[in-house]
DNA sequence: GTCATTATTGACATCCATGTCAACAATCAT
DNA sequence: ATGATTGTTGACATGGATGTCAATAATGAC
């Protein structure tokens, strides 16, 4: 069969994601996308020209998702509570599928990945996103007078100490102590908000 | 010439260990390692047996420098003044050396090294070590007093914390973002503690 | 129906990394 | 001084990854 597309991009970027999260960009090669999506090396080649391309595409898929579950658990108007369901998605990604995948974000920053300017630039932008997003739930009025800082500072705060979290799931992989240290951090910052 | 080692083993491992950092573990090939130390890659598999050897020599020199500087910043009884050395320690390590290095720690663990596992262990007791050190220093009398939490729980936060910028600091390699970070922190962990 | 277009497939060339080995040469103990 | 020991050196075998290409076959436009 030739002619017209043989597999359905969808699928297959789904695969490739999956994949990618699992095993880190820099450790999967053109064979293991070939192997995990079912795509003929050289059809991907064909498609998509390289590996970095794939990845492109199929990070796209992620951190949209990932923004939109960020902006999702940012409802309300209590610090404290939004904080908590905000960690609780990060950490919970992180622990979703059969094995711990982490965050697909920082494991690439950590990956040499970033040598790569359009992987760079992907990264940062997500960052960036990830950053407006914190800054502007925590800016809300009523939200704003429980932070012990200006919502911008907290927001850079809870960005990093993201991806804090993500390089300790990591080297230790204990759900339970994440979900610890995003307490302590909620009630550093928020220390006029509700306890949970 | 042979019979007697022909390097000094001091000069190699410093060679190494900047290599290391610059480029991280996994960038790094014994081809590499040859040409950076001036060693013969044959030399180097007969005294060491493989790379990860020669890693792990070079971290723990990496390590045991890293603790005993994170050990003399934290020295005092000022929670404000103690972290904010501790945190200008660390960042000015990540930015020493021709290019910004980061930390040590923090590339390997997301370079897909911890797989190996001599190679997590280490990091693990790296970690392990850093949060006593911390901890410590937070829990002395006249310390702990400035804290909004308790002593080992704002230890994990900061050593925690320190990840995160170590990542932030490969996407957007800006020293005075992660200052501004860590001093957030700061803020946010002793708002009793004298301000800069 | 014919033909240009396009995806598929397997082969190929290339490169780079690892780890091993045998030959060699210098030192040190006796 | 002699010989065992041991580091050095360059070669070699192997494996895996990348990217390219020509042959093939099916589709869709005219």
């Amino acid at each position: 069969m030739a002619g017209v597309r043989q597999f359905d991009e969808d699928t297959m970027l789904e695969d490739a994601l999956a994949l990618f999260w699992s095993q880190g960009v820099a450790a999967t090669s053109m064979v293991d996308l070939a192997n995990a999506t079912g795509v003929q090396r050289g059809s991907l080649y064909n498609a998509y020209g390289d590996r970095e391309a794939i990845f492109l595409r199929a990070y796209d898929r992620y951190a949209g998702r990932f923004l939109a579950s960020a902006r999702a658990s940012l409802e309300g108007d209590d610090a404290g509570q939004m904080l908590r369901r905000f960690f609780e998605a990060v950490i919970t990604s992180m622990f979703a599928g059969e094995t711990a995948r982490g965050c697909l974000t920082t494991r690439t920053a950590g990956d040499g990945s970033l040598a790569r300017q359009p992987i760079r630039a992907r990264i940062r932008q997500m960052l960036d996103d990830l950053t407006a997003i914190v800054t502007e739930a925590l800016a809300r009025p009523g939200v704003r007078e429980q932070l012990g800082l200006e919502p911008a500072r907290a927001a850079e705060l809870v960005v990093t100490f993201t991806r804090g979290l993500a390089v300790m799931e990591r080297v230790y992989g204990d759900r339970a102590a994440l979900l610890r240290g995003a307490n302590s951090l909620i009630s550093a910052i928020a220390p006029h908000a509700k306890r949970a």
